[in-house]
DNA sequence: TATGAATGAGAGTTCATTCAT
DNA sequence: CATGAATGAACTCTCATTCAT
């Protein structure tokens, strides 16, 4: 097992190939998160992956253990950018209607500006492959929401109302509507001049939204809504 | 062997043929709707839809053309109730906004209520299937996006403004909202109890957002906002 | 599901159908039996057997399930002409010698002879396929030996011995030495003529050292064997 | 980079290269010979001989040629140990017949005592892989056929008998007698307990069968058996 | 009209073998 | 000598579609 003679040459070497093999599986993962999101996962072919990578067919498999596990590589690093800018846009956000405007403007702006692809991946190709690949759809869209249940959870607190389930409907009524507005202007047209007036529309559309639940459950929630601050002056 | 002409005398038996024959064709139609539903449009094979409904696999390649087929008449039946539901509960609010939620209140409680399977097929299963079931697909939801656009448009325009393309934005962000919740709840679970809830809520943030919006454009829109009739005391 | 007019012409036509389907099921399988004993299980492809057969590489799967069950129904065929025919050699027999003798023979005659096929797929080409295969396969020999052993058992009971384990190593003994001597001469080599004479001799070798087995038994498990009838006159 | 050539200095390095170059080619032939007999020869892969060896695929293919050739040089050590060992015990026999009984018994206790594995590649697991695989295997067993016939063809001869067909057959006889059992208790089951009840009993009919077919062709075979020494009394 | 056996192109996956380093 | 990433031919199995009856 212990190669004998890890010389400072056969290290470089090493470090070298190690890179290569890196730049390939990448190289391999890329091309088939551009085929699904151009063709769909099932209408692309191991064979339409291996060609457009430039590898043989063999050499797919060499990294990836079939094709589901091609997609679930790429959820796996979709999760990771979820998990990384919009958590990083809810922290930003001083009070919590705030963090949940972050975390949809971070959406539009980061998650959707950047890596596009995966986001029509994560709604679109990844969806009814099979029950394990489900599994970690679930996984991402369930933390998401239960970080904006939170939020709004918190707020309902400071008017003394405890209403969980309330939270989450709204939280997935606002990832429905991110989500979508997303998908049709983000991805299916190049309408990328009204980004920002889509972003602003949408953010005062969430907050009026957001605002009104809380409005409309403070009232029904407390005979005596007492020390209501006015949410929006 | 040879069909004689249908003379007066067999025209019983003529409408029985022609009844059977329109059964026959709801029964696979129906089983194939409840079979993409249950296990998806690719992973349902035409010999399923055969031995569920009871048929030969010959015999619905005789009244559908082919398995796609098969999915563009379901669309079409779909399109029908998405028009005739909804259409209905538009024409019964007596104002933009309260259009707009008749129209919410009826996809939840009616459409999905009504046709569940139809719905998924409509949302899931029938995305990237191929570009002609793509065009129905966007079609229906075109329809949708105008209609709730237009009533949006009805709306700014007594403010005294223009924004076609923020009252499509914001018609799909509301789509995309209820098409979510309608998903998550009305279907994935049974949370059947909850319906009113969910309704309820949703339809107040429905609201709440709309007038953030219209109220946000107002101000923006028009630098005196005067006569602006509050929308909703 | 209730055919309507079963009339006699349909009937008629139906049971043609019928057998032109079991036909061709069992041409299928006839063409795998020749293939699997030529070539090995492991060298045919499911295209060799189809274009020898004359059908499609579907048809092949529309008769069996995949390549293994092809295997398991020939076991099957198999295993149902060893408890026939040796069965009814077994019965044949008048004594425990004889009957073990008749079986040898019937081995010799009747299975390799009619079915030699069959005997080479049963004893080389379906090891180690599979679990499942494996199963079948033990369970013919585990019924054959059991059939040997309880005739042995029954003559060493006359001497008042009890060694079931002895038994059941002298009947894996005597198939071993039936089994490759049918391989040898009645397969590998066309040596038919001389079928006579193997049969002859192998059949005195298995008689001398079985009654060796059972004097040993007698000598060595009881004191006094007294009333040793001389199995051998 | 260029080898120099072994000079008297290094030859001391030059030996423990050769004799690490032998230690690798024992190590792979090995771990091939366990895998072939655990897993099969055609489910064991390059991969798997390699990882289990601690040694990279390429290294495979630099002592063996190919797949074939590692099976070629196992059957290649078997037959060196069935010379090897059961020519010695033939060799210690007195007379024909004990000779017999000696390979029998030498079979048993040296060759599946201590080459299992080896003698189930032989038997299972080369079978049918190529002509020249099946060349190979042939060779030992007609080796050991002819020994064993040319046995009982000198004790035929004391009768005046020459039946070399009979030796023959009896000898095919015999080597699949033992070939099973040893297959059966030796390797499937852990009975080793027990060895001694088996070799010894199968010695018995094996000397009992033996006995009898020499009995019986010396009555047929010659008119006036008179003088026939009791082979054994 | 209805049947269902037959078709065969095409998909995913495996693995013995090679060769640049 | 040793490595192990890369290769691609070959194999099993699927399933939409057809067509003789």
């Amino acid at each position: 097992m212990a190669r004998q003679h890890p010389s400072q040459a056969d290290s470089v070497t090493a470090q070298r190939r190690k890179r290569e093999k890196e730049q390939r599986y990448q190289s391999i993962l890329q091309t088939a998160e551009r085929l699904f999101c151009e063709n769909g996962y099932s209408n692309t072919k191991i064979q339409d992956i291996a060609r457009e990578a430039e590898v043989a067919v063999g050499t797919v498999y060499f990294y990836f253990r079939n094709k589901e596990d091609l997609l679930l590589q790429l959820i796996e690093a979709t999760s990771f950018n979820v998990r990384t800018i919009l958590g990083e846009a809810f922290r930003s956000g001083k009070n919590p209607v705030e963090r949940i405007e972050q975390a949809g403007r971070a959406l539009f702006q980061d998650l959707w500006g950047l890596h596009p692809s995966q986001m029509i991946i994560l709604l679109k190709e990844s969806v009814g492959v099979s029950p394990e690949v489900e599994t970690h759809r679930q996984a991402i869209f369930q933390r998401l929401n239960r970080d904006v249940a939170l939020a709004i959870e918190e707020v309902l607190e400071e008017y003394g109302i405890s209403e969980r389930f309330v939270a989450e409907v709204v939280s997935v009524a606002i990832g429905g509507m991110l989500e979508r507005i997303a998908y049709q202007y983000l991805v299916s047209q190049d309408r990328s001049a009204d980004t920002e007036t889509i972003t602003r529309e949408v953010l005062v559309f969430l907050r009026g939204g957001l605002l009104a639940v809380l409005r409309d459950l403070s009232q029904a929630g407390s005979g005596a809504p007492g020390k209501e601050k006015k949410p929006e002056s």
